[in-house]
DNA sequence: CATCTTATGCTCACGGAGAGTATAAATGGC
DNA sequence: GCCATTTATACTCTCCGTGAGCATAAGATG
């Protein structure tokens, strides 16, 4: 940054970078969350932003809807990314990423497209807590986190270092905090256990669990995960990935998939009717072991009715 | 957008685009939000992005200090604007706008520079409900509302307009909700009620109170507004905004200038006091009137003891 | 019919949040 | 010195949201 536009108008072309987009696109199948990938699911779509269109929005919705041939539900932007290192060469012109997180209910992807669907977890096998917190926590994170911490400098560092990665990944008898999915992955990082981080070049060994991602775009992931982990407690956005019709346990077990951990069925159920998010279609579902369920659909008017149309959700504790 | 990177990856001069930062400078002194404006007060400080820095945080932190004297204490990105109406020429290079939202202690900006600090409530009279609903809102905002209302082509568009301002602002006995920034602003700009809106040409009589701003400037101000009244509720922020030490009447008061609403007393020091967020200095607070208070400093260990290190405040309803 | 599975209704206890009451400690005016 | 005023600070009380468990209903399957 410079000073203020009277003092440097400094010459457009000299500032000029390429502006890319990355979309981190969510769709959940059966109780597993999806993402949409290409290059053989090592990479998020991504690509250079035309300006043809009016807005980044619209390009990407845009974008999307060519690519999967069924509209966008909802779009959200994540962040947007200027580090120099980016691009690795110093002397290519530098590129700006903006990212965006977006919601959609089909995950058939149109013909032709290399795009595809991978199961987020496969990128972060630590995140899934729906069966209870996962082996590879306690058998290899927390072990290499110990060691990592063990590493520092002094006993104050190292004091430091594990309380970190105690409150981060909720060792110690610490609460799991499942929208820390950010924080987690940089701290795996930092502790040189992610096989992206540069310095872990020559030690491959030393890595966690999980399908590594081109660049950043494994943190660009991270990022909308934990963004919709936190979304979908105060916003009805978990609606936009679901069928139109559907079963209160269907709607619990997507939110169980994305926030990676298991919900108290009738409190759910309560929280939702309560909160008149669904109106009953009348229908009965079908194909069904045990008692069939009602089925629902997403009362579209709460869009309109309330300003923050809070879709609470018991996931405060547990 | 385009396709995926192997499909096209068209040279990237051909995406060439300027980024500018754009940032939300926030200081409160004695009860008063204010922020950083440039060009008399009609703009907020921007400039195009260097990238001699390794990140666009670092480069707007070594701006800030070089203005004002003083480091940046926090630092959170607020959006990526990139439509093309920006520039206004469609010819010209375009631009990608990446605006900030920082909180400083100090108010002092440093010698030479043009930079000043503006109330934040001048550009949105609307905002501030300490005192009680702005008379602004109940005899000129809602009545031109009610009009632009009224001015849709159907009842029931009519209907859903006035549904869509009432929740907004908080009309017909709604609750106010102070995290709406941005909603109201917009709803405004939609209405024509904002001079800043290019179809309010001609009459400019019909306009809400509140000082215009450059470009979009205000709608980014809006957003800073919101991101930081909504923050403050479950981080720490607030004492990123306070002197070294202080008395919790005045972080009260600081948390009531963000939120633009009143807190019972009682309730917030216990709150503050329960997350133990301060620790006593031993001092009291001097030139005081009444009963003299003790003076508090923000505990620091919180942000490493906690993870999301909650700053729980009595704001939800009210 | 027994059993399994899921749906759905109801209750209960705890704790947090909103709101009010009461008292303490300083200042300034008379 | 007394009183009004202002602010600080300690308690209390009630309501309700939330977590958690119990109980029953309604299907399928053997």
């Amino acid at each position: 940054m410079a000073k203020s536009p009277q003092k440097s108008s400094a010459p457009a072309s000299g500032n000029a970078v390429t502006a890319d987009l990355v979309a981190v696109l969510v769709a959940v199948t059966d109780g597993t969350p999806k993402i949409m990938t290409i290059a053989g699911g090592s990479a998020l779509p991504s690509g250079p932003f035309e300006f043809t269109h009016r807005s980044l929005q619209t390009a990407l919705r845009a974008w999307v809807e060519a690519q999967t041939g069924h509209p966008l539900g909802y779009v959200e932007q994540l962040y947007t990314f200027a580090d120099r290192g980016r691009s690795g060469d110093a002397k290519s012109p530098h590129s700006v990423s903006i990212s965006y997180l977006g919601l959609t209910r089909e995950d058939r992807v149109g013909e032709g497209f290399e795009a595809h669907w991978s199961g987020w977890y496969d990128y972060f096998p630590w995140e899934d807590h729906r069966a209870g917190a996962p082996a590879c926590l306690a058998k290899i994170i927390a072990p290499k986190l110990k060691a990592w911490a063990k590493a520092a400098p002094s006993p104050t560092l190292q004091r430091e270092r594990w309380q970190r990665c105690a409150i981060t990944f909720g060792l110690d008898d610490r609460d799991w905090n499942e929208e820390l999915v950010l924080q987690r992955y940089e701290l795996l990082w930092e502790a040189s256990l992610i096989p992206e981080a540069n310095h872990s070049r020559g030690r491959e060994a030393s890595v966690v669990p999980g399908k590594p991602m081109t660049a950043d775009h494994r943190r660009i992931l991270a990022t909308g995960i934990a963004r919709l982990r936190a979304k979908i407690k105060y916003r009805p956005v978990v609606f936009e990935l679901m069928p139109a019709e559907f079963t209160l346990l269907q709607l619990q077990r997507s939110v169980e998939a994305l926030a990676g951990r298991l919900v108290h069925k009738q409190n759910f159920r309560r929280l939702i009717e309560q909160q008149e998010l669904v109106e009953e279609t009348g229908a009965m579902a079908a194909d069904t072991v045990g008692r069939p369920a009602k089925l629902f659909r997403f009362r579209h008017a709460v869009l309109a009715e309330r300003a923050v149309a809070g879709t609470k959700l018991p996931l405060s504790r547990t």
